[in-house]
DNA sequence: CATGCGTGGCA
DNA sequence: TTGCCAAGCAT
């Protein structure tokens, strides 16, 4: 590794670890080593800031106080837990894997690397964290808090969004970590990324390690790390059927893989033409509903890292002869062969809507169904 | 390897 | 307002 050629290993590692044990936040899963803690932690902390996590955390710990409990618990009671967290497979492969260790290995989580990173979920940088933060093992836990601090420190320049430069951190972590610190040494890195070498700005004045980065010497921190630029979301113009009959309201779930799988919603589509005539033929094509608008609610936007929904949202009654039966279909399913499962609803009266994980764009309509 | 997968905060 | 960013992983 030509970057440590010359490099004061220990020095840094002191500075580091010396820093983290006077600045580290007091986080609610720092309160022991529990490495289900550790790891629930680690799978909401995906992509998701330390302070959004936090309630989520605490809620969950509440519900689901071990990895028993969770194994155990019914999946839509921890969807409903995540539920505005986001990246929502996150949950289902979280208790998958939670359910795999109850199973195969008697529920303790595995503490070696080619075992823990069978899990569903857990990836490279999960893995090293579990490993080295739980069971104090010697691996290396790279996340682009990681890599944008020694990216700094070291001047490196690829790309961090290529797989191929996780690797190289990886590697070069491996000749930095202290074998006895192996937790601090890993949180200290990611601390510091958070707190001080931050994307933006960085507080180079209060770091630790000033004096050994070679970004900062070459005057070039606030260039680094290189990365990709993302593309603009596009826009999809949906519609949305609020469906009431007799203070109920119809919802669905959806399918079990792609975008904000198994969550709930209203029943939607994307429109071409005319939101209005479109939802309401999709709604007789689909459901056998008769309806005529009733209100017309305002739009919902709402953006994903992807793409765009525009929600037209229209609330339609039903009409005609229906017989509306508590928790049971006013359709006959069997006379609709080409209803897939997916697109199979119930009727929830208003009450019970909280009882379901909708996404935040959902929510947005739900909130408008309520205030009414 | 590139893309799909959420959401909220910030300048 | 818009783009960027945050303790990534599955496919």
């Amino acid at each position: 590794m030509k970057e440590l050629k010359d490099f004061p290993i220990s020095q840094f590692q002191d500075a580091l670890l010396s820093w983290f044990e006077r600045n580290m936040r007091d986080l609610p899963w720092r309160k022991d080593r529990d490495p289900y803690k550790i790891w629930v932690s680690e799978i909401m902390l995906q992509q998701t800031q330390v302070d959004t996590v936090i309630p989520y955390f605490n809620r969950f710990m509440e519900r689901f106080p071990s990895l028993e409990a969770l194994a155990e618990a019914p999946e839509d009671d921890v969807l409903k837990h995540w539920e505005g967290l986001g990246y929502y497979s996150r949950a289902r492969n979280l208790q998958t894997a939670v359910k795999e260790v109850q199973e195969q290995y008697g529920g303790k989580v595995p503490d070696e690397p080619n075992e823990i990173a069978k899990l569903k979920g857990v990836g490279p940088y999960t893995a090293g964290a579990i490993l080295s933060i739980a069971y104090g093992k010697p691996e290396p836990a790279v996340d682009g808090n990681v890599m944008r601090v020694f990216s700094r420190i070291f001047a490196i320049q690829e790309d961090i969004q290529k797989p191929k430069t996780r690797k190289l951190f990886e590697e070069l972590i491996r000749g930095l970590i202290p074998e006895n610190s192996t937790s601090y040494f890993n949180q200290g890195i990611m601390e510091l990324g958070a707190l001080i070498c931050r994307p933006k700005s960085p507080q180079c004045m209060f770091c630790p390690v000033i004096e050994m980065c070679q970004g900062r010497s070459l005057g070039i921190e606030q260039e680094l790390p290189v990365k990709q630029k993302k593309k603009k979301p596009k826009l999809k113009k949906m519609v949305a059927g609020v469906v009431l009959a007799n203070n109920m309201v119809f919802i669905r779930q959806r399918p079990e893989t792609g975008l904000l799988a198994k969550l709930y919603e209203f029943p939607n589509l994307e429109w071409e033409a005319d939101a209005e005539l479109e939802i309401s033929k999709y709604l007789y094509q689909t459901y056998d509903f008769q309806t005529e608008t009733s209100a017309r609610y305002e739009h919902v936007q709402h953006t994903f890292s992807h793409l765009i929904w525009d929600i037209t949202v229209l609330e339609l009654n039903l009409v005609g002869e229906v017989e509306l039966v508590e928790g049971q279909l006013p359709v006959r399913l069997e006379r609709q062969p080409f209803l897939t499962n997916a697109e199979a609803g119930f009727w929830v009266t208003l009450e019970e809507l909280d009882r379901y994980a909708f996404p935040v764009s959902h929510q947005k309509i739900k909130k408008q169904l309520l205030e009414k």
